[in-house]
DNA sequence: CCGTCCCCTG
DNA sequence: CAGGGGACGG
């Protein structure tokens, strides 16, 4: 098979993932980062003349990087297994009564049973490209050690061939409770990936190698900060091939279409369709599978002109590229600058879609549609105010100005943008591409997610969060905060439903949540107080159900029972959608 | 008994 | 939004 397929498939494949590894071209390209003369460590065997004096330094520390690598029973992050690694936790307290089953998992941020799968699926191919991609890591590390020293290398290469099975897990998606839900469109052109998060990573390392008067020498935090990142790179393209391979669009298709989900779970095939939303009451009784589909709006306008966009700076040389300058056999060789800019542009193309923010057919529709389909409709608590959404016609960036102030950088954003100087102070004293704790970020992404999910499992957290490093303390705040969005959301529900009540509506049927209803500011500026995110249909038809549920109960006096919320609790949990993937991002929403 | 969720409180 | 107590299902 020719690898390069890969890389130039067929345009329509490229969305999400290949969004997000521009992303995270785009924040690991900052400027003065490229402007220096970074090569790969593979991209051009060292010369004799090389190896002076500034080397031998740096030699050392590689050379004890690749060995820790290549020895690390768990590449992952040293230290993350450990069950009582956040000592500060106020919960560790409760835990003790606990049972500590769960440490153990704790590493594999993805289940076992999904790996499996995924190596059923991938059948030859998937070998192949395995097998390719190893060789890219010799390469690697030949480099790497040939400018150090020789003697290791063996061992170093047996080790580092086991030790990326459990890390390909962590990145890789397939998580969610509908895999094969995602179109294809989802799924493809993961290839930039590869490349991208290589010389992310590996340039960080690099960096930080040669700063290494900065750096108490030999000190193992930063040798340990240093083996994370040669591994997340590592892990990072045993990804992409994984991911490209186990999602081959026409086995996925056949596979799935054998099992008659196509039609349905295909968002790119199926548009979504607003008959769910006529008769609310119905939803209820229709099959998880099509509620979802048909709510969650797909963008399908191609808004490209907003990636050139200043927030967005994209410059030929941030696009990543597969395999710099890589040995001649390099399973992953860049594709001429033509296909480069196919790529991009295909990416470009594709990078409001998912964000909910862009202008879609469906949404547009979507609030309009009720009202004629049933006159009777009643917006629920509508007012004056117009809808709160931007004028979605520009399509505006993901999030204001304002609003990315307000966030809270993520740990890697900061790394690349507190470049030479932040780095080294920073190395020992905090896990860098890990969070330990929960940041405001988290949060906001959180409460978006709410509008997709109000009964996350804490795998689904696991998933959408890659860039949190999870122990039960830190599951359990995440689980407690949507316990918390969703006290709100009832309370609201309940709030409006008796509302409706003592103003005299008598069938549920007329209780519906708009964008220009009151329930909705409500709700609009509990979850996305900036009003950044297009809130998804999915959302507001959920929305309509509960309040509908809540009306009809406290109507029928079943609120006396003390626990009459149960069974709306139970229909309302049976209604989560599935997230867009561009979630799972480490860096979304930003 | 354990984990989860709800509810109340601050 | 976090803490803590209580109820509930497996």
């Amino acid at each position: 098979m020719d690898p390069n397929s890969i890389l130039l498939s067929p345009k329509p494949r490229i969305c999400s993932y290949l969004a997000e590894a521009c992303m995270e071209g785009e924040r690991s390209s900052s400027p003065t980062e490229l402007g220096r003369d970074f090569q790969f460590p593979w991209s051009q065997v060292p010369s004799p003349a090389d190896l002076d004096e500034h080397i031998q330094a740096k030699r050392a520390r590689v050379e004890t990087i690749v060995q820790g690598m290549c020895l690390s029973p768990n590449p992952l992050v040293p230290g993350s297994i450990q069950a009582g690694d956040t000592p500060h936790c106020p919960e560790m307290a409760r835990e003790r009564k606990r049972k500590q089953s769960l440490p153990t998992q704790q590493g594999l941020l993805m289940p076992a049973p999904a790996r499996d799968q995924g190596n059923r699926k991938g059948g030859p191919r998937m070998r192949e490209q395995l097998h390719l991609l190893k060789q890219q890591l010799r390469h690697l590390q030949e480099h790497i050690l040939q400018a150090a020293e020789p003697r290791d290398t063996a061992q170093g290469l047996g080790g580092c061939g086991k030790g990326k099975g459990p890390l390909s897990a962590k990145q890789r998606n397939g998580c969610g409770p509908f895999p094969w839900a995602s179109s294809s469109d989802h799924q493809q052109g993961s290839s930039k990936d590869l490349s991208g998060a290589e010389k992310h990573q590996v340039s960080e390392a690099e960096y930080q190698s040669e700063e290494p008067r900065f750096l108490p020498s030999g000190a193992p935090a930063s040798l340990e900060i240093l083996r994370k990142e040669l591994t997340r790179a590592v892990s990072w393209a045993v990804d992409s091939v994984l991911q490209k391979v186990l999602l081959d669009p026409p086995g996925r298709l056949t596979q799935l279409g054998s099992q008659g989900w196509v039609p349905e779970s295909g968002s790119e095939s199926s548009p979504p369709v607003a008959e769910t939303c006529e008769n609310p009451l119905a939803l209820a009784a229709l099959p998880r599978r099509v509620q979802l589909q048909a709510g969650v709006p797909i963008g399908n306008l191609s808004l490209a002109k907003t990636l050139d966009s200043p927030g967005y700076p994209i410059s030929p040389r941030m696009i990543p590229k597969p395999c710099q300058g890589p040995p001649a056999n390099c399973p992953l060789t860049a594709p001429s600058h033509i296909q480069e800019d196919q790529i991009r542009s295909q990416l470009l193309g594709h990078r409001c879609n998912n964000g909910h923010w862009s202008s879609s057919p469906s949404q547009d529709s979507s609030s309009q549609r009720q009202p004629s389909s049933e006159p009777a409709l009643q917006p629920w608590r509508t007012t004056k105010l117009q809808p709160l959404v931007l004028s979605q016609q520009q399509c505006p960036l993901p999030f204001t100005s304002a609003h990315l102030e307000s966030l809270p950088l993520l740990p890697s954003v900061k790394m690349e943008q507190g470049g030479l100087h932040a780095v080294p102070e920073a190395l020992p004293f905090s896990s860098l591409h890990t969070q330990e704790g929960l940041n405001p970020g988290h949060l906001k992404k959180a409460k978006l997610m709410f509008f997709f999910t109000r009964y996350p499992s804490s795998n689904l957290l696991k998933a959408y969060f890659p860039d949190v490093q999870f122990n039960r303390c830190i599951t359990s705040q995440m689980i407690k905060w949507f316990s918390n969005f969703r006290e709100f959301y009832y309370i609201q529900m309940e709030k409006f439903a008796r509302q409706a009540i003592s103003d005299g509506v008598t069938n549920p049927k007329m209780l519906v949540v708009l964008r220009n209803s009151e329930l909705f500011r409500a709700l609009n500026m509990h979850y996305n107080k900036g009003n950044d995110f297009e809130v998804p249909d999915c959302f507001l038809e959920i929305a309509s159900l509960t309040l509908q549920e809540f009306f009809r109960a406290v109507s029928a006096g079943r609120d006396s029972d003390p626990s009459w919320k149960k069974p709306i609790y139970k229909i309302i949990s049976k209604l989560d959608s599935d997230i867009p993937e561009i979630f799972k991002s480490s860096s979304y929403p930003q």
